[in-house]
DNA sequence: ATCATGTGTATAGCGTAACGTTACACGCTA
DNA sequence: TAGCGTGTAACGTTACGCTATACACATGAT
């Protein structure tokens, strides 16, 4: 339950990772638009699973592991924002 | 590497733990609609982010659990459509 | 000062996807 | 037959990732 603690946004910890590149010419390499980079980077945009599969490659990374980032930081959002009541379903609550 | 090897959508495996119970109960519950519910039992939607903290609430598992499932099972799917070329971002790229 | 380059960002358009609402069809059972 | 549970199609809404284009700003070289 102690799982998380306010991660920072993708982005952030992929900037240091294109640290001696540009982001036009990393951008170029991945085959993606200058545009979509640089919103990743600057958190206007999510990591999606294309881009995690170009990351990867490109990074030598895990398959997955850019995504699993975004995936984490887009519950901690989702949290933040959860409002709902949620009744209970349980065995108890089944044969009640 | 060997990561994950052909995860099944999680709507199958949530409706393993639904079993004593039908969808429109469940649904009302978890405060979705009945369709909404049914597909992701399906496959024709997956677990959003949303989704994933009603069943940890209702059915009582770690929040994140039903989004990673998901997440795994969206990698697993990128990856059998990704066929972009990619080129390597290195230190010796860069340096290049 | 002028120009090229790198960058951030706004806009518009496209495709995908989750969700609610409504409605129809099928199967089962009282 | 009537009621319930279920699957699913159609439609509109909303959100988001991506491309293409364009504008503005900063920096460094000519």
């Amino acid at each position: 339950m102690t799982a998380m603690h306010n991660p920072p946004h993708p982005g952030e910890v992929l900037r240091e990772w294109l640290d001696g590149i540009t982001v036009t010419d990393a951008a170029a390499r991945l085959g993606v638009t200058r545009v979509a980079l640089s919103r990743v980077l600057n958190g206007a945009a999510g990591i999606s699973p294309d881009m995690d599969l170009r990351l990867s490659k490109a990074l030598n990374t895990t398959p997955g592991s850019w995504y699993a980032m975004q995936s984490n930081y887009d519950m901690w959002q989702a949290q933040r924002r959860f409002r709902a009541k949620v009744q209970p379903i349980t065995p108890a609550a089944t044969a009640g």
